[in-house]
DNA sequence: ACCGGAGCCTGTTAGC
DNA sequence: TGCTAACAGGCTCCGG
């Protein structure tokens, strides 16, 4: 569920409760949440470690930690995450808990228990097979054009591609292409010069759009205070099957690629 | 190299 | 109204 711009209003907003604090244990009742090392590993080497640094790359979360740990997050579908007194009431959703040594606890919510935590010591090993940051000032369209040219694929299931690009899923890559003017099932290779300037710039503008907005609440997101996002309100292109364009007024269409809902306008994102 | 389908889960919604 | 099937913003694995 959450994208590059949901991660990012949620890390944003993790730093003022979480940076300081030291995780006093973790609980768990769903133990397949924790993807490395076994739960009972994560419990006993997390215990007492102040949280430093927090930050992002593509979808993870991540958090720095004394003595070189490092964890790591992926909300995936459905995961929540918020900062709450212990005494607060939970449900069942919530399965992974981290206690803190302020009273509150750190609690990531998730109903359908795709997401997955890590503790690792180099972050690298999962991380690294990530594709570029696309907000990131080392990020251009030249090196955008390089990428297409490597690679002989279809557009939009290509911008989902976590090793492609970090942090663009279903709904920021049909905004982009629909900022672009691009069809999502143009060949990658086949881009012109300008054609790649225009989905460079629709990418940034998807993505700083959804910051702006903190992010789209469509399902489940929520920021860790429980409050929603705008974005869903200021998109363009996801999820307006049948309704006008808002640049040529021609209805929008809703087509299957990769299995994936892909929203986009017949007559101003042509193939051409 | 790339594509499509299945699988992981639960909740919501569309359709009969 | 009630039941069932399809679908949901992610990602990985597998076969072709």
């Amino acid at each position: 569920m959450p994208e590059l711009p949901e991660v990012e209003t949620i890390v944003q907003a993790l730093r003022q409760p979480l940076l300081g604090r030291a995780i006093l244990e973790v609980r768990s009742d769903w133990p397949r949440h924790v993807g490395e090392p076994s739960l009972a590993e994560l419990q006993e080497r997390i215990r007492g470690l102040h949280i430093f640094a927090i930050g992002r790359r593509g979808k993870y979360l991540r958090f720095d930690l004394d003595k070189g740990e490092y964890l790591l997050i992926h909300l995936k579908m459905s995961g929540q995450l918020m900062v709450i007194a212990a005494d607060t009431p939970s449900d069942k959703h919530v399965h992974t808990v981290f206690a803190l040594d302020n009273g509150d606890e750190l609690r990531f919510r998730d109903i359908r228990k795709f997401g997955r935590v890590y503790l690792v010591t180099d972050p690298e090993t999962i991380l690294g097979k990530l594709g570029p940051e696309p907000l990131s000032s080392s990020f251009s369209a030249e090196l955008l054009f390089q990428r297409l040219q490597k690679r002989r694929r279809i557009l939009k299931p290509l911008l989902l591609d976590q090793t492609f690009i970090a942090g663009i899923g279903n709904i920021y890559a049909d905004e982009a292409l629909y900022h672009a003017r691009l069809h999502p099932k143009r060949y990658s290779h086949t881009l012109t010069d300008s054609e790649v300037d225009k989905l460079f710039v629709g990418i940034r503008k998807a993505l700083l759009l959804g910051l702006e907005n903190d992010g789209a609440s469509i399902d489940n997101y929520r920021k860790p205070d429980g409050s929603q996002g705008e974005m869903q309100q200021a998109l363009v292109a996801y999820g307006r099957e049948g309704e006008p364009c808002y640049r040529c007024s021609h209805a929008m269409v809703r087509v299957v690629l990769g299995g994936r809902s892909t929203f986009f306008c017949p007559e101003c994102q042509q193939r051409s």
